[in-house]
DNA sequence: TATGAATGAGTATTCATTCAT
DNA sequence: AATGAATGAATACTCATTCAT
């Protein structure tokens, strides 16, 4: 194979070796599983360029330093997060259905994403610092508290649901529920010998659906 | 040489045991803080020694290596929960006032022990590779799945509740909706606005309550 | 291929050859300000790269290495105070008026360009190094002293100055004079409080005519 | 030997080998060494520790920084000068004795510290950032400005010197005179030949005393 | 000629841990 | 029991230099 030859095929497959984008994304995931698995205090810039297969000093010139690599991959993780949200187009549902494509998306995003509740954890462990100086961009900001409002409004409307429910508490509410088990796992596994598995998720998702809906009733049925 | 010899010969050289045992606890105390606000990796043993008033090689002395006064700090947040388990006495209590009791407790206790929830957090990041090793200690296991399980036979029996909760998906439940909102109070603040403060937590309590009797509600009044 | 075709051809092909030549002078104006700024050690390739308006590579290809360009700005430096020397032309002018040119060009040489003594001091904070392996060419070494040797023994045949005075000597009294203090201004300035403006080197411009031309008026006014 | 005869020994000889007092000294001065040979940007930390017969941690734990360690080299040439002023003891002489037992002092402290110039060229080159920042203390402060005032008084009183001499532009005459040979030894060398010997800084000497007095000399003599 | 991308070899700094008293 | 002094082994970050186009 000739040196013309590397090119030409290079260029077909669209790869050529010096690539900053391709570069930049690889030490990117990388680092979200460096950072998800070992917190910011934990992870090792040399961990992330062996993992990206590119090297410390590419990191630094595309990241700065490590709190900005590791800001990157917080944003990263809400920029999953946002997608898989206005995937769901959840304003196109009935009330009662849109509320359970919220709850099924998210069992399935925290399961299908072990770093996002990682990240998640180690940012408030630290305090926020970083989410704080993140949060204004819109791609991090959800559209999802208004079109649950939406929701809420229309299902109250038509008698499905009471009046009174805060979207933002309801959001809360459906996040807890399966953030907890999944986040705790270990210790739940080694203090309770709760098993937290595919079968004990799926129990659970039946359960929080009841426990949703339950709670978005109208009053007749709500106990005392 | 008789026991209040060794007293009075104790007073007489400053009493050691005493003071050692005064150092360990003091140790401890500082690990619980400086663990919980830095996690395990970012805990600094030098500000350990600081806040504590003793000096690392005390703390080498009674703890062993890092990791051994991790696993006391952890072992520690463990037996101030179980110790407020133990004074709630729930089967003393009529099963709806149980769940109740249980609820506020919950809440309280995450309130009042900040490093509580961090601790766990950190520990979950980490795999649980700690909490494994000391799970299986009396003090750490808690009573309260079985007493949660004698209530909701008593209630089941009287009608209370419906039949088939499993206690453990109980607790779990009643941890998750408190814990998030307050483990993630940070990214809550930046993404959502959502401030986490004693009015809200207030009302959140109130919502649990209705949740979780809900969910415990006989089939009649549940939702379709 | 004739001279003009050439440059015709090179008209077409944007200059290449003019290109490079200003682009080699870019770079070494650039370094020139560096290197005095940071001296050798602290000196980024890097931001004579950025200054330049050029690239690294471009830097590599035109002066090999750091060390390469540090010599070729080294040297600058020295062409530029060798061709204020041959324009000052002291040998067509009459003994003291000589010396006192020559203290006022010294003076105006330093003031005007900075990167002179920085230069000179961090190539013998280095220890001589490059200057040693620069200093044979032609365009370094300076006639000045053969000239000074001449004006010395005209001063001197013509009872103006005293003899014995050599040539090397003075003209390292003179330097000395003004290196120092615009060397040292900011030590003088922390230390002493001693402020090196514009009117404290035209004072100090006239006491180095009165100590130099003393120094080298005849024995009978000298002090005992 | 047993180890309580190492204990008493070590006793008796003043030389616990866990000694702040003595690490600290060794440390400043390998880093005078250091510094002065390499200038701040090139000293390496690294070479301090070994020539110290210390270890990193230590100079980090006894001076903070990088900065902190130059900052106290820096400290100590200023204090090393100071000390050696006050030995002088200059007004306790007629006034020609003192500038001349000055102009002595200047230069073989100049010579017998090879790091006190090295170390201000490395200052100023770096535009006195540090020294700005110690020069506040009294001990870097220099009280022989005053002295020299009132040396310059009583000479003019007595008819030895003119008058309106200002003290501060006198030392920086003496400084002058010397700091620039020395400092520059080796760009003279290999630009001029000239040889920084102890032969021709004797003749200097005594070519400084000439100048500094005849500057110094009523009016009467001075060149017009 | 020109340059954005890439890297090997450092360099300052930190920190868990141990020594000597 | 207690501690100030000491260090080996990392770890974040930099920079002169080269590659590929």
């Amino acid at each position: 194979m000739t040196a013309s030859d590397r090119t030409r095929a290079r260029h077909l497959a669209r790869r050529p070796r010096r690539d900053a984008e391709r570069t930049a994304r690889a030490i990117l995931d990388a680092a979200l599983v460096e950072f998800s698995d070992h917190g910011p205090a934990g992870a090792r810039i040399d961990a992330i360029a062996e993992r990206s297969g590119s090297s410390k000093p590419m990191i630094y010139s595309y990241f700065g330093d490590k709190e900005g690599l590791y800001a990157a991959a917080l944003r990263e993780a809400y920029l999953q997060i946002r997608a898989g949200e206005r995937e769901l187009d959840l304003v196109s549902l009935a009330p009662r259905q849109a509320i359970g494509a919220l709850v099924d998306f998210t069992l399935e995003h925290y399961r299908s994403r072990p770093w996002f509740i990682r990240m998640l954890n180690s940012e408030n462990l630290r305090g926020g610092a970083t989410i704080r100086t993140i949060a204004d961009t819109g791609e991090i900001q959800s559209s999802l508290i208004d079109e649950l409002d939406e929701i809420l409004r229309r299902g109250a409307a038509d008698g499905t649901f009471r009046s009174g429910i805060r979207p933002v508490e309801l959001y809360i509410t459906i996040a807890s529920l399966f953030y907890f088990p999944i986040s705790n796992a270990h210790t739940l596994q080694a203090v309770f010998g709760y098993e937290v598995d595919d079968a004990g998720l799926e129990r659970r998702r039946r359960d929080v659906h009841r426990m949703v809906l339950g709670f978005l009733a109208p009053d007749a049925c709500a106990p005392r």
